[in-house]
DNA sequence: TTGTACGCGTTATCAT
DNA sequence: ATGATAACGCGTACAA
């Protein structure tokens, strides 16, 4: 039962542990003859090589592994999925670690370098505020994709960042409400004490109301619920069916998410309200929902391909040792929908 | 530069690698003071542990895998969490291992036992049709959960399984659509070579239309088109417009996943029809998309948080030797929302 | 082309 | 309480 390992392997063929090796790898060096009658017995046997075995002699792997804070985020999701195609693509493989909420993405990243030998990191979201002797620590090329804000920007130079700007963004979506004659736009934020995106689209937002002339209300600032999931349609839902119940006068609500933006909605049209009719409903992101929503949601859609292209191609750069950092801001697009624009 | 390893820790604090390898891993036979001191030279130096080094050589980890068949299924991703809390809770931590569609979760789940020293796996989703030798090759307890068929029924003794019954559940579902006087039900079902959940959820339908005297007619089947993603609501919404486009006499759909369901309701609306006035539509899963929609969707809802206790406890008591293979049944509930009740 | 022997970084065993 | 040393399973220089 104590599982077969190459050394039996190679007793049962008659050869040398290294010729096993050598077919398990595809070796140059070995008979085609011995390398098919060894696999023929790998197979037979239900022969698995010990990945923990390889790892620690090998001295470099192709790898390079994607950690994704918080796994519910659908956006980051497709990411993963686009990344992983440009990382097979050159020949690589991906390690994909998801990280909760409250543990460090750096102490896990410093872990699977010793551990996979990769040979670079994307981070996919988190807010990335990070003590910068740990970041110093990280040998290996990383690149920071939709984080939300940026460490240190004292060394700039040791990684790279690709993002879209979230102030910029936020200004632009506000802008366009205040233009469509929004005298009374609700912000619906993260949390009161967020210091990631939530942070950033207010500010945004706050940009955009001053430049139209329109003095900031905080009274207009919907946060979410600490004690419902981050960034969920019931958290949307929740706050929204609360701030419509104070009866505060506003015609135009621009949440932060997309995910938030439907909760929203749906609290919107229950109250007996229309949208865009009686209040205009914005999201940000261009996740799929937001576009099957009936009405379909106004919202920031970020380019996913694009950014995706450029992560794997600047960290690759760097590998091949053809570029230095470098700190990529994409535009995102407004996608003017059903929400705020009649049906 | 070349990261330190216990030796060099060893080393710089004057002590044997035994001794620090015993203040790593809170092993009892330490003085205090060393302890200490070598903890001290660790934090300073950054020194972290090699997992592969570790895991080679540790006999058994505390450690169960669960592994998620496609990563965007989000009923999966709720699953995995409550999962995850069951199985912290008993002092085990969890290797979340996401497996691509066209790969075979036996094969990775080989891999991982040698790799990690697994105590259990638990494998959600997929369809598991596998070969009876592979996995008898899985000498850890395995538990299948919310997976569409089954393997083999002739070693169920080998495995358990935690599910609810698709037949019955899409029987429950099409037999309320009847009821509710419908008497042309159309099915969304996956694609047409579909062996797993589409397959039996479209057999429950067709029992229920013949428990109610209906008969079954071909043309109602609406199937997912390969060459867009599979579950995915911009597939719902393009089968089902290309399908209202034919003119074929419907009152109601069923489709067997919630966002088809919703791609569905959107190009219904779309169309200038209304829900459930025109045609009702009910889904399945109970995800939460489905509750915050407008109209809200009808829906199976499979019980996550029973299913995930069930599949922790079943694994746990096998780990301990306490009990032996159980296939457990859960029973869903239909949720009866606005998109064919009214609004 | 093939086999032998060593080392990867750690934990377990056995002395001390 | 502590240290030396043998595994763990594999890849690879080097010898044959």
């Amino acid at each position: 039962m104590g599982s077969v390992n190459i050394k039996d392997i190679a007793r049962m063929c008659g050869v040398g542990v290294s010729t096993v090796s050598r077919a398990l790898n595809d070796h140059p060096d070995i008979n085609q003859a011995t390398k098919e009658k060894i696999m023929r017995c790998i197979e037979e046997n239900n022969y698995i090589p010990n990945n923990s075995a390889r790892n620690l002699k090998r001295q470099e792997a192709k790898v390079i592994a994607i950690l994704v804070k918080g796994l519910s985020n659908m956006f980051l999701i497709s990411m993963t999925k686009l990344l992983e195609a440009e990382i097979n693509k050159r020949g690589y493989s991906v390690a994909l670690e998801r990280i909760k909420f409250e543990e460090d993405e750096v102490d896990i990243a410093l872990e699977l370098v010793k551990e996979k030998r990769l040979k670079g990191i994307i981070f996919l979201g988190g807010d990335f505020e990070h003590r910068v002797d740990k970041l110093k620590e990280l040998d290996v090329p990383f690149v920071l994709s939709t984080a939300g804000s940026k460490p240190d920007p004292i060394n700039k130079e040791n990684y790279s960042s690709v993002s879209v700007d979230d102030i910029h963004e936020a200004y632009r979506m506000t802008d366009y409400l205040c233009k469509k004659g929004h005298k009374r736009v609700a912000m619906l934020s993260a949390k009161s004490d967020d210091k990631s995106v939530g942070y950033w689209r207010l500010e945004g937002y706050k940009q955009a109301l001053k430049d139209n002339g329109i003095k900031f209300d905080k009274d207009l600032v919907i946060y979410m619920r600490p004690d419902i999931e981050d960034y969920s349609m019931k958290n949307g839902y929740v706050v929204t069916k609360e701030f419509l119940e104070k009866g505060v006068d506003c015609s135009a609500i621009f949440a932060i998410s997309d995910t938030l933006a439907i909760g929203c909605t749906r609290a919107i049209l229950e109250s007996g309200r229309s949208v865009p009719g009686d209040i205009a409903v914005a999201g940000f992101d261009g996740v799929e929902a937001s576009e099957f929503y009936y009405p379909s949601i106004t919202t920031i859609s970020q380019p996913a391909e694009e950014m995706a292209t450029a992560t794997a191609k600047i960290l690759f750069d760097i590998i091949k040792g053809k570029g230095g950092h470098q700190h990529l801001i994409f535009e995102a697009e407004l996608i003017e929908r059903e929400s705020t624009n009649g049906k």
